[in-house]
DNA sequence: TTTTCTATCTTAACGTATTAAATTTATGAG
DNA sequence: CTCATAAATTTAATACGTTAAGATAGAAAA
């Protein structure tokens, strides 16, 4: 990881513990979905004192900063997203794969039911199989 | 409930115990999101012995009939919509409540990442803080 | 009514998320 | 560079939501 990035880590406060910077590192330029134990088990061979604590705190830190989105597509676990650029998902009900779907064109009007709110995001999830279960489950 | 409602369950194949009736009664014309723990609460008065084995159950059987939808709002628990018209949600990130919206009047195009997926539904949520939590942070 | 079959209940286990206390570490001031 | 401090990590325990298995009860069918 360059100068640059630690500057700007550390410009956000955050104190760059081995731990961190290593979960940093995993999610830099990382296009999948992970859930805390996909982390945890990413940095164990590296880290083998490494909990799952750190890896909660740590991911807890870097949504807060907007760094990470949190995804809930699943309801029994957490899923979090490291590319944070505008986009929606898919969700396979069969493997819980998660695919990124780019920008839906017509933009959303923000419904009338919600002008008294204070709104910070949407997300548009489809649910589905994807095309591997698809084929599996047409066998 | 009625005698029509009755004859309506049992066609779908479901057996009509007086739990089940209990949970359906308590769906019916039910607008908010609860989840199991909220029907769990609701109906223990009149069945004390009644367990949460008995509520996922039920529910189970009422999601893959589609009288019920699930929603995934939160990604720690469960939660249920027993109105099943096409419309999306507003998630309240303080109070956890859930917000009905209408359905967005652009209809969503399928995405061409998803062309060879087997889509079954899609979900729009928005994120945020309703009018009184809104408020409450203010202050 | 008797039999069969399914739903329920209880209990226990599981997976995931959260918390508390004690220890260790990074950081900035001196 | 050393030290003091605040913050992060570890460990362990705990909470929560969900699921599984076996025994029981109850509804439907004959």
């Amino acid at each position: 990881m360059n100068e640059e990035k630690l500057r700007f880590y550390k410009s956000l406060g955050l104190k760059l513990t081995p731990q961190r910077l290593a979960i940093l590192e995993y999610l830099e330029n990382n296009r999948s979905h992970p859930s805390a134990e996909d982390i945890y088990n990413a940095l164990k061979p590296r880290f083998p004192s490494m909990s799952f604590a750190t890896v909660y705190n740590t991911m807890e830190v870097l949504v807060k900063k907007g760094l990470v989105k949190e995804l809930s597509v699943e309801s029994t676990r957490k899923r979090f997203d490291p590319f944070t650029h505008p986009h929606h998902h898919f969700f396979c009900k069969s493997c819980k794969k998660v695919i990124d779907v780019g920008t839906i064109k017509n933009n959303i009007k923000i419904p009338e039911e919600l002008k008294d709110c204070e709104l910070s995001e949407y997300q548009i999830i489809f649910f589905g199989l994807c095309p591997e279960c698809k084929s599996k489950s047409k066998q």
